[in-house]
DNA sequence: TAAAAATACTCCATAGGTATTTTAT
DNA sequence: ATAAAATACCTATGGAGTATTTTTA
């Protein structure tokens, strides 16, 4: 399992059809079908239905879809949380460049940003 | 960010020391160095701040591998639940063994199990 | 019989290995 | 001075592409 995969997967979920859901990833259909089969050979059960236009889940494509989802919004939220925290380092480095304000001074006013941001 | 990537960094954050965690992944200290310089480099940011014998993680580090345990977790979790999905189905296709019973008369005296397990 | 899925093959990027150099106590 | 981390370089696995064959509505 491959978090790219799991991309991949909610996306032929989405558009029902694996030659659809290849071009909105900018990927072939045959690159994508390398990824799906694999998949479902490791996980040892098929997580589509296959039909010329309209596949649906199976229970193990549910149950795979749902946590798939879970992973992608963590991965997501982690992303924007360590990046929120570079911004506010870059705030902080600003606010260190006063020359009559040291480090302890911001301590003082500001603790528990001085507790949690500084590395 | 990759799946794999989320388990070696867990066990540098467990063991403090980059070459014990790489023993114990069964890697080398090299490829597991690779792996976390590569991720740094990706998140802009470092997770550990390095010494000797004593590794410790970054404001950063921490919020990674918060979020990657939950990650791993849902991992684990869906594997559990798709196995056990086949164990079920496996069980099954026993009961459907019985000539004189039917998938009709399954349907009637488990009509839970028959909604949500059968493909 | 046509459109979509699956397969055969090829190429290349990168994960991981060995050997070595650099860093820190 | 020495143990651990970082780097240089090499190899091999597998992700993705093109071309083709096989399915199925």
């Amino acid at each position: 399992m491959e978090l790219k995969q799991l991309e991949y997967m909610i996306k032929i979920a989405e558009e029902k059809n694996i030659t659809k859901a290849a071009e909105k990833l900018f990927i072939t259909q045959s690159a994508l079908n390398q990824q799906l089969l694999r998949l479902e050979k490791e996980l040892g059960t098929q997580l589509f239905f296959r039909s010329r236009s309209n596949w649906h889940l199976t229970r193990a494509g549910e149950i795979y879809i749902e946590n798939a989802k879970k992973m992608v919004r963590i991965k997501k939220d982690t992303y924007n949380q360590i990046n929120d925290l570079i911004e506010i380092k870059k705030g902080l480095l600003r606010i260190g460049l006063t020359p009559e304000r040291g480090p302890e001074m911001f301590a003082a006013i500001y603790p528990i940003f001085y507790k949690n941001i500084l590395m």
